[in-house]
DNA sequence: TCGGCTACCTGAACACCGTTCAGGTGAACG
DNA sequence: CGTTCACCTGAACGGTGTTCAGGTAGCCGA
């Protein structure tokens, strides 16, 4: 009892792990935590906000410096960590909840233009590579060994 | 009466227009079509599928040649002409549904790393453009009326 | 002309989903 | 000791995707 609203994000970040973005659920969350759905909505407006707050934890310890190569590894790395960590970072990202923070950041250590291609880049490549891995998993695709190195092309694509 | 698969696609894509994706259901797409939800699932597997042959559609006549710039130029219009195209396409794309065609064009008239990288920023854009154009009109955010101009600044820093 | 096949559809149900709301309970605090 | 407030319950509302047995109309070969 007496959870708070990072506890919420954290079983929410549990849930997640365990089932996938798809099969993560209000009613699991609250499952997770030994809690009735309702009482979730003590500590979160809605769903989205609380995909806002597990985006903004997943990318919460990714340090920005001038080294964007290096700074866009870390990024892939955080979302890498987390089941469908990417889809939820980009889904958030798109309503301009949780991430916001960290594109400001990117924008002042390089031409804002840079930086936003440069987000959307690693943002979408890891998306597609987690999607792909979890499609290779299930057998209906071959896997891909050469994901980490065409994402490290495409950054110096950009970042020339 | 007598619906087939392209008169579902159609239709889905004529509630999606309506709509927006958040608010496109089975039922719905059913009740364009006057008919029971249940008999949408004669022409379709799933949802998702649906989403796939909507995304081919969206994109079904890009013309895809050597000049990438005017290519990119081509798919966000595609995907612009219709509400959420965008999010449709990237959620298809994600599991390799509906364009994989239009990928495979792109990688046989460039370096691959290129053409992935292209696709990955076109739709990402494209979809950031759309979502942000819909938060706008409903007063959330400022709108930007940089927002052309900056998708071709990115080009321009892949293509270079 | 008849029988059967098939494409398309209905009606009803199942097991979920996000969200709201009135009300309860216990601990902290003046 | 009384009150406030954070946290929670229980029940409900109106949706959702999907399945399945069964029906009906038209084409096609005999």
């Amino acid at each position: 009892m007496a959870n708070t609203v990072e506890d919420v994000v954290s079983g929410a970040l549990r849930v997640l792990d365990a089932y996938g973005l798809e099969f993560s659920s209000m009613r699991r969350v609250a499952a997770e935590l030994g809690v009735r759905p309702s009482a979730l909505y003590h500590h979160v407006a809605d769903k989205q906000t609380l995909l806002g707050l597990m985006a903004a934890r997943i990318v919460a310890d990714v340090r920005v410096d001038a080294d964007l190569h290096a700074t866009a590894h870390r990024l892939r790395a955080a979302m890498e960590s987390v089941r469908d960590g990417a889809e939820v970072v980009a889904t958030a990202s798109a309503f301009r909840l949780g991430v916001s923070d960290l594109q400001a950041a990117l924008a002042e250590r390089s031409d804002p233009d840079v930086a936003r291609t440069l987000f959307l880049y690693v943002v979408g490549h890891t998306q597609a590579s987690q999607l792909h891995r979890q499609a290779a998993g299930l057998g209906i695709v071959a896997a891909d060994p050469d994901l980490d190195a065409s994402f490290d092309r495409g950054l110096g694509i950009i970042l020339r």
